[in-house]
DNA sequence: GCTATTATTGCAATCAGTTCGCAATAAGGA
DNA sequence: TCCTTATTGCGAACTGATTGCAATAATAGC
C-alpha cells in the first residue's frame, strides 16, 4: 500500500501541479493527527513545530486533500468545518453527545447495503456515505 | 395532531417566552417551503410576501425552531447551514449527487437498528440521526 | 382597559472564518 | 542555468452570523 504522501505526490503530479513543502507538511501534519481536525488545529500544530506556513496556503490545500481522497468533511461545528484523514482508515461512522460534543467512531457493515440499494433505486453511483448518530452520552444522560 | 404553529406556541409558552408575529411568521414560511432552506431563503421568501422582517430576528428564531422539534440541521453547503422541517414529516435520509447538488430523499428502516445497536453498546440515549449517501446521478455519471 | 415592566425587534457595528489580490519567491521544464 | 509561471505569505476584503443598543411592543398586574 502506498504512504499517503505518495498518494499526494502522485495526485499533485497527474494534476499538473506543483510539489511544495508547504503542501507536504500538510499532508504530514493531518497524518500526524489521529482525530478530527480543522484549520486552525492545523496552523497551530505546524507553527508550533517552528514551520514557516501560512494559514492562505493550509485553506489552500485542504481542497487538494478533499479531491485527492486523503481526507474527508468530518462534521460541522463551532461555525467551521472539521475534517478527518480517511486514507487508509477503514470507513467509519460518527456518534455525537449533543451535551458535551463527545465523538465516538463505530463501524456499520450495513450500511454498505444500504448504499448499494438506494444507489439502485435512484440510479446513482454510490461512491461513499457519512452516518452521525447522536443523543446522550453515558455521562450526560443521567441529568436528563 | 397539533399543527406546527400550536407546537411552536406551547414551546414559547413553556419557555416563558413572548408569542410575537415575527416569529410566528418565520413558522409560516418554514412550513410553506416543502424543500430545504436557509436563512437567506427564508428572508427573501417573507420579504417576497411583505412581511417586515429582519434576518437578525430570523438568525434569533432558528435556534428556537430546533430546540422545539419543528425543523433540524439538514446539511452544510456554500459556507452555511441548510435546514428543513421535521414536524409531521417520517423520519428520512439523503442522497446527494456530488456533481449537480442534486438531493433525493430516501427512507430506511434499518438505520433504525444501527441506532438502537450502537446506543447499547456505547451507552448513550440515541436521539436520532443523520445518514447522507453520495455519489453521481444517473444524468452525471454518464460523464464519468 | 390602562400602565409598568421588560423581552424582542431592527439596525448597524462587529466578529470569525475564509477567500482573494498582489508582489516576492521558487518549482520544474527547456 | 535560465525562464516561465505556479505558489506562497501578507493583508485587505468578503461572507455568514452575532451582538449592543435604542425603540418598540408583548404580557402581567392593577
Amino acid at each position: 500500500m502506498k504512504s499517503e504522501i505518495e498518494v499526494f505526490r502522485e495526485f499533485i503530479r497527474n494534476k499538473g501541479l506543483r510539489k511544495t513543502p508547504e503542501r507536504e507538511q500538510v499532508v504530514r501534519a493531518v497524518f500526524e493527527i489521529h482525530d478530527h481536525f480543522d484549520v486552525d488545529g492545523l496552523y497551530v500544530l505546524l507553527r508550533g513545530q517552528n514551520e514557516k506556513i501560512s494559514k492562505a496556503t493550509i485553506y489552500r490545500t485542504i481542497p487538494l486533500l478533499l479531491e485527492s481522497g486523503l481526507i474527508q468533511e468530518a462534521y460541522f461545528e463551532d461555525g467551521h468545518l472539521h475534517y478527518e484523514h480517511i486514507y487508509g482508515h477503514e470507513h467509519h461512522c460518527h456518534l455525537r453527545c449533543l451535551d458535551c460534543g463527545k465523538v465516538v467512531e463505530f463501524t456499520e457493515e450495513i450500511v454498505k447495503d444500504v448504499e448499494e440499494k438506494v444507489g439502485e433505486i435512484y440510479d446513482f453511483l454510490v461512491t461513499g456515505h457519512k452516518l452521525e448518530v447522536y443523543g446522550h452520552c453515558g455521562k450526560c444522560k443521567v441529568h436528563k
